[in-house]
Parts: C-alpha cells; structure tokens; sequence
DNA sequence: AGCACGCCGACT
DNA sequence: GTCGGCGTGCTC
C-alpha cells in the first residue's frame, strides 16, 4: 500500500502516516511530495496537510487514509520542504507551526462543524431551556458553527448540543471551507458541432441571412479566434467580443438561445501585468556582486535605491529570479515611489508578496511561483522568505538591521535576514544586504571578511553637489537641571528652548519634526494617597492613559478599563496637599499625546500630524494621515518610532527627540544600537548644505551618558565598535549566540519549579557557564501567565547540533521526570531580539 | 490547536 | 440532585 507522512499545520511534533486509497492515486499520477491532501485528524475534524514522505510499498497497517487529495502535482518544491525542515531545526519548533506560516491561508483549508436542523423533528418531553434556544436560534438563522451559536447566544453550550445530537434534533457536518476560490469568468465558445465541420458552419451562416448583426457578431468570434492563434475549437472572453462588436448584447443571447454558441465558466488569473517601465535608461549600472553574501553599507537612501534596482535590472536581464525584502510597505503614491520603480523595472516578472495583496492573489502568486522558469521579482516582507522561486539567484534584505524581519509572538520566531542566508547558500544564490545603518553583527561579519563589503565612497554623478552637504550637529538640552530651575512648567516637558526653535523654525517656512516614543498620554497613574500605581489585571505593567480613548490601556495584552474616580488600591478621591484638595489619581509621565495637547496649548496656531500606532491603526487612517502629510499643510509632524518607515517631508528645518529616555527604552544589551540606528537614520536624511541645516535637538534628563556622546560624535562606524567591544567582553551576540527558553504558565508554582528543573538538566547537557538559573523577566506576567526565562549562550563558531540536541533531550527528561509540566507552555527564541 | 472525557463546586 | 466549569490526554 502507499504510505504517506504528512505535514499537519498544528504545533505538533512529528509527523502523521496515512494510507493513500488507490482510487485517489489512479485520478492524481503526479502524486508526490509537496502536494496538498485532505485528511482526517482528531475525533472528527479535517485538515489540509502536504506529503513530507511517500512510500510506494508500506506493511499494510491500520492508518486512517487520505480523504482526497488537492494537488495532482507538487506545489511545494523539494527545496522548500527542505527549508521547511531547516527552519523547525534551527528554530526549535514543530514543522507543523512552519507550514502554518508559510502557506497562504488559502491554500490550507479546514473542516468546520455545520450545525443544521433536521426536519421534522419533534420533541418526545419538553426540553430544557438553553435546548429551546438552539432549537429557536437555528430555525431562524439556519446552519452555522458552534462558534456563530455559541456567540449568538451568550454562552457556552457543549453539552446542550451533544444532547441535541444525539436525540436527532441537530444534524452535524464537517464542511471543508474553501477559503480560496478560483475567479471565474465568462466564456463563449462555438457549439461542438460546428468546431470540426466547416460545412455546417456555412450552412450555418446561411441560415443567418435574415438576421445579419449575428452574423457579423458571429464573423467577429471566429476572426478573433484566429487572432488570437486558437482554432475552431477555442474560448474567447465574454467582454473581448462584445468589445470588438458593441452593443451587441441581444445577438449574443440569440446566438446562444439558437445553441451555435456555449457560455463556460472558466478560472481566470488575478495576476496582472505591471506596464512596463518607460524610463528604462535611467537605471544605474553596477558591478556584478562577487562573493556569496555583500553588505552595501550606503551613505544615502537615493543612492542605496539606485544601486538596488540596478543589481535586480542585472539579474533580471540575464534570466534570474530576485527575491526583494523590505521591513514594510507603503501605500501612498508618491511613497510608493520606489515600490513602483521596482514594478516597472520588473514589468511582467513582477510579483508582489505581502499584507496589501489580498489573499486570493497570493494563492495565485504563491502557485505560479512555485513554478516558475522565466525571470522573476518578489517584493515582500518578512514571510516572503517562503515562496518558492526554482531559479532564485538574488536574496535582497533592505534596511537589514530593521527588527520587523524577526518574527517575535508566534513561532516560528525566525529571523528573515537568517533564512535568507541559508536558503541563498542551498540554492547557490547570493545575498544582498543593505543598510545606512547595518546592525552590529552584519557589520562584524563584513568587517571581518565574511561578507564582501560595499562602501560607496563617492557620490553618483548627479548627486556630487551632495558632498557639499554636512549632517546637523546635535545639541543637547538638559531636561532635568531646566525642570530644576523651574523653567519648564510643571506638567509639561517641551522647553522653552525647544519652543522657540520650533516657533522660528516655522517662521523661516520650514516643518518640525518632533519624535516622543511612547504611546498614549500618561505612562502611568498613581494614586497619591497610596502610592500605588495602576496595572493591568492580567499583565505585570502599569496601565497606560489614553485620552482620544478616554480609557486605560495594556500595552501588553490589549486590556482596557475606563478611568476610575477612586483608587482602586486604597479607595481614595481626594488627597491634601499644599495647595489644597486634588485628585487622588494622578497622570503621570509624558505620552505622546500629551506632547500633541502641549504643543496645541502652546502653539495653536500650528497644525500638529500626529503618527503612531493609534493614528495608524487602519489601512484607511494610515492612507488619510499620510496624504494629509503629503499636501503639506501641516507644519509640525510628531510621532513615535513609526515614523521610521514612514515617508517625511522634505524641507524638514528641525528635528527634535522630546525625550530621549523613550526612545532608549527598556535597557538590554540592544537598545543602544537601536536608539542609535533611529536618530542617525533620521540625521541621515536632513543631509543638506551647511547654511541649509536643520537643527537637531535631542532633550534628554541625562546628558553624562556614553551614548550621548557617541551621538554627538556622530561616527557611526566608531559607535559600532565600542558596542562590538562591550558585546565581546560581556559575551554578547554576535560573538555568543543566544537562545531563550521560555516557559510560561498559570500556576506559579509549578512553573517556578519546572523552570529550575529544565535549567539543571541543561545545566548537566552543556558546559555549565552555558546555560543560566531561571530568570524573572521584566514582563514577569503577560495575559495572565507567568514567565520564566534561561537564557542559553553559544560561543561564535561552536557547533549548533550539540545544543539542539540538548534542547530536544532536556525536554524529553522534563516531561519524563514532571508530567505536571504539560500545563505548561514551553518554547524556544533563537537568536532573540 | 481542538475536542472528548471525567472530576468537582454552585445553584434549584 | 444536575449543570457547567475546567484539567488532562490524544490526535497517524
């Protein structure tokens, strides 16, 4: 019999057998691996799954069998099964959560419980209640899932419906929902008996002289057949032909009531062509990329672009595919700019790959890739790395060191620029990684002659009167010694030196940017009376104040909660203070909304675009707000980090951190690089003559740090190595690799002793220094779990295979040695961000 | 992840 | 007493 192992998209370890019923492999002979079936598993459910494994002549054995089978040939190259299984490895999770997030949704389609009525049942004793309501509910809205009924109703109602079922009231059906569908479109072709017999297609014409506008409608199918190189027996698109004869709906109609033509609905693409590019001569020409991996280590965004497309014209030219990765994509015209250069030097071969293409065209997109001969462009994001491309030869990371290529909630949490470096080694493709801000561990490998590294010394020919042009300066001011000396009012943060710059700024016609990161308006609320701060109930953070929301909000978990009068804590209204009766709840810190409410106090003669995740949070709002930026009728532009993808004005004559506290964030050992990375990329782009220069004011309440100095500095390549420094002595990626393990769970007590447990028995697998005890992390409690963290180091260059080893064996001996630990979430982060 | 089974507290 | 909660085990 034929057996087949088959990839399940649950987070399961391993994989599941099936017999394949002959009757399915006679109707599908290019049945193989990496093709799609259809199988039963669980109690009652159905799911899509892709052969890993087919062998011809299994021991007969009692397997459930394949129910039907979705690809009568692979759609799922071998070398991306290959990749598949790599990343499970490398990353520690099951291959089951890898196919999840590496197929469109669409091309994976599941059962869904159908609960129907049966007819004509009738009630032998009266039913309980919640029974009566089923009943109700389905007669009047018909079939639907368990989920539709239970939200319908308000509660949960398990048993009710078994009972139901099983007294013949309620019918089940486990329904496949296709979630993809083909589009179809009309068709005319001519009837069977007139595609072979000329004969009977002139006594056919004859018999239309009375009716001359089908005829000539009928002339014109057949001239547009051949000219469409088909034969009689060929299709011709609805819209074509009346197209060709306008007006000529009611021929039409006749010719197919007379049965000389047939309508057929046949599946058409929704690939479309981009037109092609009219500005071809304006693509720069670049030099072949000479080794396996290269760092194009640029000094402007221009002349990083113009280099991009100029390596995919040449790879496209010479018949390759390219895969291009971006950390987001923009949706507004003129933003788009480079998005459509890159349609149009890729015309045809164009693909796009990410959020804004609907789930239908990816499927397609997803298809017609998997095999696909002719040269290709992919522009997506971070699960781009997943379509297959038979002929990939070009891997292009922009803006590598963007922390979006990471994957962080959900495995698999992989790193888009990691895999791209080892499917480009596999398929024999090279990589290009690019940057005007390389993180630290790619600039190692560079510096270090692993990677090839491109530093473009000169300026192109049409931007060398740029090297006239300076970078601003940073200045400082000291938040703190100002708040000492009373001159930035109480409860608010912008200085008047910063107001100042901004009111003059805007006086000599030129915009302000302001960056607060921190969303929301207050971080936090205390209660004066107690001194207790308020938290979400299910995470270990303080609640955040949102003012647009009137509502307090996780950060974390989403909980929101209205702005009690009292203390929760200790019930307080009111305290006294100095100068009388206040509220006891007090707002504390600066969000950036509050930054918004001061600037419009302080300024109100300025229109303030405020840009951060609650402005942004619809494609409809991110469309509004960015063409707003766009007509340029605002003059102050405040946002948080976002703004860092985000297409900015031009004219920009100040640029001011409001706090650069926020920005720095939760120290770890990376948020110097990346608060780095932020305020030099925005000083990157206020590149201008010198008598041109925006002013660049950063705020801040400690001016001492190392970090402001390096900033000041302004040496990029300087900076980096001090970090690369500290990293080598502190035992740092990427001289370590690390790999969290976390553990997550209701029970505190549980998890505080399988932590401990897990890390000794790492602790016995690995050199001891490796591994660390259990670790409480900031986030000691996220949606109402408990966390607990080891961290794992690898020194650079030690073989990973030992330790996955051990990761695998560790687990093994914890589930042996404490059963109790299944309660509990356990999963890998490799390479951590 | 979902779904069944089985044990235990809350209300009629 | 039953209803409904949730912990536990299993999925080829």
């Amino acid at each position: 019999m034929i057996r087949v192992e088959v990839i399940i998209p649950l987070a399961l370890d391993g994989l599941f057998s099936y017999a394949v019923p002959e009757a399915l492999i006679s109707e599908a002979p290019g049945f193989s691996v990496g093709c799609r079936v259809v199988v039963p598993f669980g109690g009652k459910r159905y799911y899509t799954g892709v052969v890993f494994s087919l062998d011809k002549e299994a021991e007969i054995s009692a397997y459930k069998e394949v129910e039907q089978i979705l690809d009568a040939t692979p759609i799922i190259p071998e070398a991306t099964l290959k990749q598949w299984e790599w990343m499970a490895y490398y990353y520690a999770c099951p291959l089951g959560s890898i196919l999840r997030d590496a197929l469109p949704s669409g091309l994976l389609p599941e059962s869904k419980t159908m609960l129907s009525l049966v007819e004509g049942f009738e009630a032998e004793e009266a039913l309980p209640h919640a029974e009566l309501l089923i009943l109700d509910t389905l007669a009047e809205k018909g079939a639907m899932t368990t989920e539709q009924l239970e939200r319908l109703v308000g509660r949960r109602l398990t048993r009710p419906l078994l009972r139901l079922i099983e007294l013949g009231a309620v019918h089940t059906e486990e329904a496949l929902q296709p979630r993809y569908r083909p589009k179809l479109a009309r068709y005319l072709r001519l009837a069977p008996e007139y595609q072979e017999d000329e004969g009977a297609l002139s006594t056919l014409f004859d018999g239309l002289s009375r009716a001359p506008r089908q005829a000539e409608l009928l002339m014109a199918f057949l001239e547009a057949l051949r000219e469409t190189g088909q034969d009689h027996s060929g299709a011709l698109h609805r819209s074509v032909l009346l197209e060709a004869v306008p007006k000529s709906e009611a021929q039409l109609r006749a010719l197919i009531e007379k049965g000389i033509l047939e309508q057929v609905l046949e599946p058409v693409s929704r690939l479309r062509a981009v037109e092609p590019s009219s500005r071809e001569s304006s693509i720069a020409d670049v030099e072949p990329l000479t080794h396996p991996v290269t760092l194009y280590y640029g000094h402007t965004a221009e002349d990083k672009e113009r280099y991009i497309l100029g390596q995919i014209a040449a790879t496209l030219a010479c018949g390759g595919q390219v895969l291009y990765l971006t950390s987001s994509v923009h949706s507004v015209p003129s933003a788009a700019g480079f998005m459509q250069r890159l349609a149009e030097i890729a015309g045809a071969n164009y693909y796009p790959y990410h959020s804004l293409i609907g789930e239908a065209v990816r499927v397609e997109t997803y298809l017609r890739l998997s095999k696909l001969d002719s040269p290709a462009l992919v522009v997506g994001t971070r699960s781009a790395i997943y379509v297959p491309l038979p002929h990939l030869s070009l891997v292009i990371i922009d803006e590598e060191q963007e922390y979006l290529y990471k994957q962080q909630l959900v495995a698999p949490r992989y790193h888009a620029r990691d895999v791209a470096l080892w499917r480009a080694h596999q398929s024999g493709a090279q990589v290009l990684l690019t940057s005007l801000t390389p993180s630290a561990e790619v600039l190692f490998h560079a510096l270090r002659g692993k990677y090839q590294l491109l530093r473009p010394e000169s300026f192109s020919a049409e931007t060398a009167s740029q090297s006239q042009q300076v970078l601003p300066t940073i200045e400082l001011i000291d938040l703190k010694r100002l708040r000492q000396l009373r001159e930035v009012e109480w409860g608010h943060t912008l200085t008047p030196y910063l107001l100042e710059e901004i009111r003059s700024t805007i006086a000599r016609g030129k915009k302000v940017l302001l960056l607060q990161n921190r969303r929301g308006y207050a971080p936090y609320v205390t209660c004066d009376a107690c001194q207790t701060r308020l938290l979400c109930p299910n995470c270990d953070v303080s609640l955040t104040y949102h003012r647009t929301r009137a509502a307090l909000l996780c950060h974390y978990c989403g909980y929101t909660a209205a702005l009690p009068e009292a203390c929760p804590s200790c019930g307080a209204i009111e305290v006294m203070t100095k100068s009388g009766l206040r509220p006891a709840l007090r707002q504390v810190g600066y969000g950036i909304e509050r930054v918004e409410e001061e600037l419009k106090e302080k300024l109100p003669a300025y229109e303030v675009l405020r840009i951060d995740s609650d402005t942004f949070s619809s494609q409809k709002k991110r469309m509004e707000l960015l063409e707003q930026i766009e007509s340029g009728s605002a003059e102050i532009l405040l946002g948080t980090q976002l703004i860092r993808n985000q297409p900015i004005w031009e004219g920009i004559g100040l640029i001011a951190v409001v706090q650069l506290d926020a920005v720095l964030g939760v120290p770890d050992f990376r948020s110097e690089e990346r608060a780095y990375q932020l305020l030099h990329q925005l000083r990157l782009r206020s590149r201008a003559p010198r008598e041109d220069c925006p002013r660049y004011l950063i705020q801040t309440s400690s001016t001492e740090q190392a970090f402001i100095k390096a900033l000041q500095v302004g040496d990029y390549d300087t900076f980096i190595n001090e970090v690369l420094a500290e990293r080598e002595a502190t035992n740092f990626p990427p001289f370590t690799r690390l790999t969290h393990l976390w553990l997550r769970g209701k029970d505190k007590r549980l998890l505080a002793s399988a932590a401990l447990v897990l890390s000794q028995y790492l602790k016995g697998l690995l050199p001891n220094e490796r591994v660390t005890d259990p670790q409480i992390p900031d986030l000691a409690r996220l949606e109402g779990y408990y966390q607990r963290q080891i961290v794992i180091r690898r020194p650079f260059q030690q073989s990973y295979r030992e330790e996955r080893a051990a990761f695998a064996s560790a687990l093994q001996q914890l589930r042996l040695s404490m059963p109790e630990s299944k309660r509990l979430q356990i999963f890998f982060d490799v390479d951590p961000l």
